[in-house]
DNA sequence: CGGAATCCTCTTCGATACTG
DNA sequence: CAGTATCGAAGAGGATTCCG
């Protein structure tokens, strides 16, 4: 059981004996809000199978890149959590969405609905700074079933999984309709008035959010 | 001939859908200091079948990211080189050679030694700004055939292939004795006692050219 | 000699079915 | 829910050949 290598004494080579394989860097995303469950991952990954996964995540537990742990009681269910290695990955990430975004397609249409770890990664990526001078609001973001964390202050971001922080405002609505919104295809207003999504505060904190970081390309 | 693709509306597997595929960003290292032609890009490269190789430079021709053409006579040879769009990966290639730098081999002896184009995202991943501070200094680096000229201002490191501004010193060496020398295995005065590096200019530029992108892990 | 195309083998991937 | 097992398809690697 050799790995393939690329055998060169370089860092980027080194690198992307690790990360290079197909798929890992996209698991890497799915946990860079925080652990996730084996379905949760396969259910973010669009297209993996079940076999892959579970040879990936051994691999990078190996490599000390994520973690397997079980949740204290009462949940109790085995998760996958990234190492601070692992951590170390996300503004490699970042730079890399930033690159790939001239390259997303046209639509969802045609392709899966990004994922929460995808979404979080882009809110991250796409994150202006500037805009967000004076800016500190922390945001509960409800996509369908799953609850993301947004925080802003003192000009940086941050966004994790779950609900453990008083927010200033609480979106409730759909990962389709939040796309729409976020790449600028759809307008807030309008959003909010055919009741595709619910502001829980002061309804100015949308579109606050929205322009932290819309992506534009 | 339908393309492998991650199929999901995210900015990263966009860019992994691209330059995910194996040898890709290798390639796109190989061009970061220059156009190189198909040889130099089998020789920096090792271990790359020659109809891979084919393959992705297409692929990535018709993606925009690189573009084929002729040098000028007496020349007249066909290279590659990086459109601008290609360029833009060094920041992403950048991180993520400082995260697999912790991977690296022990030495090279039991691995290929780096390519001329491994060598300068080195230089470039490990520079650190602060060290440069005052600094204002051009290298040439000949290492075995190739030449790096290596420039330094205002806190900002560049590295080219070729010769085409005065240097304010030219270092003689080869790749092994450098790669000792850039990694701290090798003490710079007794590279140049032993004379398996010859110094035209200032002495102290060597260790001042070192001391500004040391691999500190 | 530089720049590929072809052929063949081996490994990895992906889809589905199955198990503790 | 959290994985193994199986198997055909696709991709990678190596050698060789072709062409200007």
């Amino acid at each position: 059981m050799k790995k393939r290598s690329y055998n060169q004494f370089c860092a980027l080579a080194s690198a992307l004996d690790i990360i290079g394989e197909r798929w890992n860097l996209l698991i890497i995303r799915e946990l860079l809000t925080g652990p996730r469950r084996y379905t949760d991952l396969i259910d973010g990954l669009p297209g993996i199978s079940t076999n892959l996964l579970a040879e990936r995540l051994k691999e990078l537990e190996e490599l000390g890149i994520i973690r397997r742990c079980m949740l204290p009681p009462p949940a109790g269910s085995t998760v996958y959590q990234l190492t601070s290695l692992g951590q170390a990955l996300e503004t490699s990430m970042i730079e890399l969405g930033k690159w790939g975004s001239r390259f997303l397609p046209a639509s969802c249409d045609e392709v899966n609905l990004p994922s929460v770890g995808a979404i979080s990664l882009a809110i991250k990526a796409f994150f202006h700074p500037q805009t967000a001078q004076g800016i500190n609001e922390t945001y509960e973001l409800h996509l369908d079933q799953e609850v993301l964390q947004v925080n802003v202050s003192d000009g940086e971001i941050s966004v994790h999984q779950g609900q453990y922080r008083n927010p200033d405002a609480i979106f409730y609505t759909t990962m389709q309709v939040f796309v729409d919104l976020f790449t600028g295809q759809f307008d807030p207003d309008e959003a909010v008035a055919n009741d595709l999504l619910r502001i829980e505060g002061d309804p100015d904190t949308l579109k606050r959010f929205l322009r932290l970081s819309k992506a534009t390309v």
